[in-house]
DNA sequence: TAAGCCATTCAGCTAACGTTAAGGAATGAC
DNA sequence: GTCATTCCTTAACGTTAGCTGAATGGCTTA
């Protein structure tokens, strides 16, 4: 787990990165708000640990400009004792916790575990395969990046075949999955659900992501045309 | 907004709902922790409120047992003042923030609202969306700058969609968002709803910011015409 | 070549959704 | 208290997307 700290404490940030890096994180430290949000900007950090006052651009700002850049970790701020109003700001400016100096390192220590975890309890909703993109969030579908208008089962199908790729699905498992309760197998639903999918994927037959095993199933295949 | 507060000090639940609800949150009030754990399992609450001290299974166990059945939802936990242990492994068991009683409402607010903007992936109260606008603190729509009069439920539904946007709702999420636990899922009010906010947001059809997914639900889409 | 197995087409049907209207609960004015 | 207004809720009905199964023909394998 990657952490960016910004303090402009010399002694502190230290003393911080020493005890963060006992604790298996990987530290990067910044002194000043500018150098602070390039980095947030430009590097995939896990969490950032921010102090609120800072030289050349504030706690505050430099947290608003990193969210409105696209920035979505966790943020951590340090603020002084008795400073009511910043923590209110700071959790309006973007920020998930925040931290009243002095205070514990082991205190520290349990909100930045507390927020990696809650992070990455939602995990990532794209999957990307060749041409092909899907988010399983918005349950939209793209082709080299122009939408694809799916149908509820002909989604399932898709979604189910590219969660498992490289991986024979048959078409009773797929039927499973697909359908609540059991469901009369002598039908030719899958086959069709998939035959619409190929076309509206694939209308020219160009990139063939769902492959036929014979007797076996299907399966998606990750190593696809571009 | 639903909220779950747990709490076994009468005066301190009927004291917060009121404040809570006053802000436009809806509130469930549990007075143990084993009413608590199956009021979180078994319903979506969008943030749990829970007091450590609690009687049948304090607060730490609850949460614990919570996050084990799935729960994601942010909690904020309340301690009693100088409990430093009790603030760590409540962070440790799974809990997003805490407050320590006795507490400013002000600051229970920003809290929810943070934790609540968090969860969603939002920092700001307010947000946009092409030519719409909304505001959730002071539950203004905009479109084009002009102020649009939705009814309580018409911006409820529009709320949710918005803090959620391009994700499908299915109609049962919507509903139990919506409304307090009883509801009958055989009416169709959230299609009255949609029909409603639909016609005010955009009576000529222009824009399309709420798209339909027959069979899944509804979904707020951002890239919507200018 | 025969026997599966799968692709493809097509049309009927049904559940899902949109739309309208009206009853009545809730709210506020007086 | 009564009245007026708002708007939540239900019900009825029309519309349509798209699920489903049947029919047919092509392809693969032994």
């Amino acid at each position: 787990m990657r952490v960016l700290l910004t303090e402009d404490d010399l002694d502190l940030a230290a003393n911080l990165k020493k005890m963060l890096e006992d604790n298996h994180f990987g530290v990067d430290v910044c002194h000043d708000g500018e150098e602070g949000l390039y980095q947030l900007v430009e590097f995939p950090y896990d969490l950032a640990i921010i102090d609120i006052g800072l030289p050349k651009k504030d706690g505050m700002a430099l947290i608003r400009e990193a969210r409105a850049g696209g920035v979505t970790i966790p943020v951590l701020i340090l603020t002084a004792r008795d400073r009511w109003q910043e923590k209110v700001e700071g959790l309006d400016a973007g920020a998930d916790d925040y931290l009243t100096k002095p205070f514990h390192n082991e205190e520290l220590l349990a909100r930045c575990n507390a927020l990696i975890r809650r992070a990455v309890g939602k995990s990532n909703p794209e999957m990307n395969a060749g041409p092909l993109k899907i988010n399983t969030r918005s349950q939209q579908v793209w082709i080299n990046d122009k939408t694809i208008t799916l149908t509820a089962y002909e989604y399932k199908v898709l979604e189910y075949l590219m969660l498992n790729p490289e991986k024979v699905i048959s078409k009773t498992e797929l039927t499973e999955h697909i359908y609540d309760q059991d469901f009369d197998l002598d039908s030719n639903v899958i086959e069709v659900f998939v035959l619409r999918l190929r076309k509206k994927l694939d209308p020219k037959g160009e990139i063939a992501p769902i492959e036929t095993l014979r007797g076996r199933g299907y399966r998606f295949n990750l190593d696809i045309a571009a």
